[in-house]
DNA sequence: CCCACCGACTTTTTT
DNA sequence: AGTCGGTGGG
């Protein structure tokens, strides 16, 4: 169909219309990536090419896989059913689901999210008596993640040292613990669908004959395992259609691998290189300064934004003397904008750190500028909720502990830490879950228990032929959770949360297309189908067509290959919601540059541009640290379409102390021509010299020096000096001065010595002035008196 | 069992 | 600075 293709810049165009081959699509910022995508799966349903459940499309995130669906929707009005459009971890949820005693998983299985995760860790370690300081639980959860993203089980792990081999002998007990309570980690859906695939010949070769055509997302972000998994998949035709840029590979810190870019390009013998190098987003100032930025990244595949916008404006920069001075110019900015007509939801403040949203949050709230961060407690997440999640993992399985120990007290029925010590002994003793080892425990505690075990079984004999919402408000209620949070002074709002719980029910149950009455621990059939739900593949399996067409237990004919409840539960392990705190009405949008991937605004600040900012000091200790950061900046410009502003800030609070950085490097890696300093650019090195005018300030008719204060103009105010990167402690030397001395400025008038670093000619004093406020001064230049 | 206090921690984050 | 987690007293 030629509309499909219509507007498609040529690059596009032969992208969405290659072969079924290997394939990299190089996708730049702004390069109309997940059009491309779409469009491919739409052209190749269109000619004919594959039928929707020939397709497996593969993205990282929730979000993602919800766009692609509803524009893919909205291009043609085909059948997505039998189309497996997800997340990796919902693909293999799905799959283990579908084969769960392949997998050799229980039908009930649950998922532990981070938390559930380190909780059940912690359980183990407790259990066996390890020390927490010799091995912190986080370490080993970090231990196991990483190795099973290599795709290593413990036995795999070499064992290098007795600190290893006690990791690895953890590891083991922890996956033993899981196997038992029946509840496997994220890494763990993926690593047990590829073992699933990789020991199973038949059922490998069913999904490679009928996943033809596997599209895959921000590849540059998959790990070792994801890659394997992919490539399993994919078989013998080994079509993979990737797309993804390597330039804004910005999460090797969880284990992305962008050297898959390159081994796909190589092991897959790739032909089909296409680089999508039109930029729709972004003016070209704003373009320059990306593409001479991230060309001090070496190994990169290579690509270079171009854009027919003209150059547009400049990109602003801001020098600040502290970081609320910063904020208060970024905000004056911001009334700016909006006052001639900028929607306050096309501005974005970005930040390398969460810590720093703070300053800015709070000058927003005091100018009364409506604003939303992103990046804060999800809805799944709070403890409410997963309180209610326990209750509810609780009666679809008793051997979950992780979810019996989050309960069994709570709200408290006098179960205290030594029965629930005791409990564990006995499930230890007899290796059972703790729920079972209940009739073990004698005594006061065998009582107590028994009342719980007793609440749990009731929940289940009343919930079973209830409905999921049904169940939900039950389970809040005969928990006694609604009661407690009553009559909690601040329960209102978790009151609140545990009802948006069964709201939440009934939206997944609507979205799932279950009848408002099926029953929540119940597999519903569609009608027709008689097998049980789990797709049996005959050895001599011919193939995608037969089973597609005869299988009603096949996945992509039969999606209920689980319980409303459990399909519930995951769905909570795997989707945490929404990360706003504040959704809703038009507002200024903060959030970290991480978060701000994907997204694109007409404004954009990036700030706390300084060094151990950003390039945050932590990132040097990393291999390629650097270069990260490089590409991280890299996606904080390429964020903005119209207009960008940098801005930086000589002191800064951070951690409860004040600390002193010079620009970032990232200003010296920028096309000069492209930046217009709104304050004066101080080369590094030198010194300011005694301005006394505002020259150079205010020819923007955004900035507003009147609304300026405590900086410039100031012979003696402390420049960006030579001061050493990451330089944060105080260092009282020869300066004369101690802190707490009463001192006189000639300009500044009388102040307090508040604090002192450096020695010799880099010497500083800061003072706080009784009419100026706090100053860093500069003691070779200030002329400053000791009062006394 | 609850509360209060102390101390450690603090890059980025999805599933 | 501010939060969270662990410990100890009432």
């Amino acid at each position: 169909m030629p509309e499909l293709l219509a507007n498609l810049n040529p690059e596009q165009h032969a992208a969405v219309t290659l072969p079924n081959e290997p394939a990299l699509i190089l996708a730049g910022a702004g390069s109309g990536k997940t059009r491309v995508l779409i469009t491919r799966i739409a052209w190749l349903i269109q000619q004919g090419l594959a039928s929707p459940p020939t397709i497996l499309g593969v993205t990282f995130t929730n979000k993602a896989a919800r766009e692609m669906m509803s524009r893919l929707s909205a291009l043609l009005p085909i059948d997505t059913r039998g189309m497996w459009i997800g997340t990796f971890h919902g693909l293999c949820n799905r799959m283990l689901r579908a084969h769960f005693r392949d997998a050799g998983l229980p039908q009930t299985f649950q998922i532990l999210d981070t938390a559930d995760q380190l909780s059940a860790i912690k359980r183990l370690m407790k259990g066996l008596n390890i020390d927490d300081e010799k091995y912190p639980a986080k370490n080993l959860q970090y231990f196991i993640n990483n190795a099973k993203e290599q795709g290593l089980r413990a036995k795999d792990v070499d064992a290098t040292d007795n600190f290893n081999r006690k990791f690895v002998e953890l590891y083991e007990a922890y996956d033993q613990q899981c196997q038992r309570e029946g509840v496997v980690d994220f890494p763990e859906l993926l690593l047990r669908c590829y073992e699933l695939l990789s020991y199973n010949p038949p059922l490998r070769a069913h999904y490679q004959a009928r996943f033809r055509h596997i599209l895959v997302d921000e590849f540059q972000d998959t790990n070792k395992l994801q890659y394997a998994w992919l490539k399993l998949l994919a078989g013998e035709h080994n079509a993979i259609f990737a797309v993804g840029d390597d330039d804004q590979s910005i999460y090797a810190f969880r284990g992305a691998n962008v050297g898959n870019m390159r081994d796909f390009e190589q092991e897959f013998k790739v032909r089909n290189l296409i680089k999508l190098e039109q930029n729709y987003r972004s003016h070209g100032h704003i373009l320059d300064a990306a593409n001479h930025l991230i060309a001090n990244n070496s190994r990169r595949l290579g690509k270079n934004l171009r854009t027919d916008a003209g150059h547009g404006e400049p990109v602003r920069v801001y020098e600040a003397a502290t970081d609320s001075q910063e904020a208060g110019w970024i905000v004056e900015e911001i009334r700016a904008l909006i006052s001639t007509g900028a929607s306050r939801s096309e501005i974005a403040v970005l930040y390398r750190s969460n810590a720093q949203s703070r300053t800015i949050e709070h000058t927003l709230v005091n100018a009364g500028i409506p604003y939303r961060v992103y990046g804060g407690l999800r809805f799944f997440e709070r403890q409410e909720v997963k309180h209610a999640l326990a209750y509810l993992r609780l009666i679809d399985n008793p051997n979950d502990d992780t979810a019996f120990a989050r309960v069994v007290n709570f709200p408290t029925r006098g179960i205290g830490a030594r029965s629930i010590e005791q409990l564990a002994d006995a499930a230890r003793l007899y290796n059972t879950s703790m729920a079972v080892a209940i009739p073990y425990v004698t005594g006061k505690a065998g009582t107590s228990l028994g009342g719980f075990a007793n609440l749990i079984a009731k929940m289940r004999a009343e919930t079973a032929q209830m409905s999921l919402p049904e169940t939900v408000e039950y389970v809040v209620r005969a928990s006694g959770l609604s009661e407690f949070y009553q009559n909690e002074r601040e329960g209102q709002d978790r009151l609140e949360n545990l009802q948006e719980l069964v709201n939440a029910a009934t939206a997944f149950v609507s979205e799932e297309g279950y009848g408002l009455d099926t029953p929540a621990r119940s597999i519903p059939l569609r009608p027709g189908a008689t097998a049980a739900p789990e797709l049996v593949v005959a050895t001599d399996d011919p193939g995608v067509d037969v089973l597609d067409a005869e299988n009603p237990a096949d996945p992509a004919q039969n999606p209920d290959t689980m319980t409303p409840l459990a399909g519930f539960l995951s769905h909570a392990s795997l989707e945490a919601g929404d990360n706003q705190a504040q959704a809703g009405q038009e507002a200024v949008q903060l959030m970290t540059v991480h978060a701000a991937k994907g997204l694109e605004f007409t404004a954009v600040f990036i700030t706390g541009l300084e060094e151990g900012l950003f390039p945050h000091e932590n990132s040097a200790m990393e291999t390629d640290g650097l270069e990260e950061e490089r590409r991280l900046m890299y996606v904080a410009i390429t964020r903005a379409k119209e207009r960008l502003y940098l801005s930086f800030a000589q002191s800064r609070m951070l951690h409860g102390q004040t600390r002193y950085n010079i620009r970032s490097r990232f200003f010296d890696e920028l096309p000069q021509e492209t930046l217009k300093w709104l304050t004066p650019k101080v080369e590094a090195g030198a010194r300011w010299g005694g301005r006394s005018d505002n020259a150079g300030w205010g020819r923007d008719w955004f900035s507003r020096p009147d609304r300026q204060q405590g900086y410039g103009g100031g012979a003696s105010t402390v420049p960006s000096a030579p001061l050493p990167a990451f330089a944060n402690e105080q260092r009282a030397a020869d300066t004369g001065f101690r802190v707490g001395q009463q001192v006189f400025h000639t300009k500044f008038g009388e102040g307090t010595v508040t604090a002192l670093e450096g020695g010799g000619a880099d010497a500083k004093a800061q003072v706080k002035f009784k009419r100026h406020g706090e100053k860093w001064l500069a003691l070779a230049v200030a002329k400053l008196q000791a009062v006394e």
